[in-house]
DNA sequence: ATAGTGACTTTAC
DNA sequence: GGTAAAGCCACTA
């Protein structure tokens, strides 16, 4: 039989990370944030079957989310810290005041604007 | 395949 | 309140 060279999948990347059934689910996770309320990566990372992908989150985020309608911006820290960096950041704490969220000194209490998908 | 990197998190000073 | 280190995921070179 021909000795096809393995089928191996390799990682996804680029425009073709977007498939990825991983990166779906984290952006499905992040649109589904309410406005007005906030989550960390950490959440959106265990919201989306991927419990510890905190890291690959933000990476998500990063990469795809800036020209797309998700609203990136509701995901902070799990402090509740806006950890963009950048100008970026800026806008971020402008688009959730727009929403009601109370921003101080780029910090969003999350007992009072968290988001709990139980919840609502 | 190894090493480096990051929009993270948790624990320990 | 703060910094430091280690653990974590997956991408990049």
């Amino acid at each position: 039989m021909s000795p096809r060279p393995a089928p191996r999948r390799r990682a996804p990347s680029g425009a073709e990370a977007l498939q990825d059934a991983r990166v779906q689910r984290i952006l499905a996770t992040v649109d589904a944030i309410p406005p007005g309320r906030v989550a960390s990566y950490g959440q959106v990372a265990e919201e989306a079957g991927l419990p510890r992908a905190a890291r690959f989150v933000g990476t998500v985020l990063r990469r795809f989310v800036a020209n797309r309608g998700v609203p990136w911006h509701r995901v902070l820290g799990a402090d509740g810290t806006i950890r963009v960096v950048g100008g970026t950041a800026r806008d971020q704490a402008r688009l959730l005041r727009e929403e009601g969220v109370t921003v101080r000194n780029g910090r969003v209490a999350m007992a009072d604007f968290g988001w709990q998908p139980a919840e609502d």
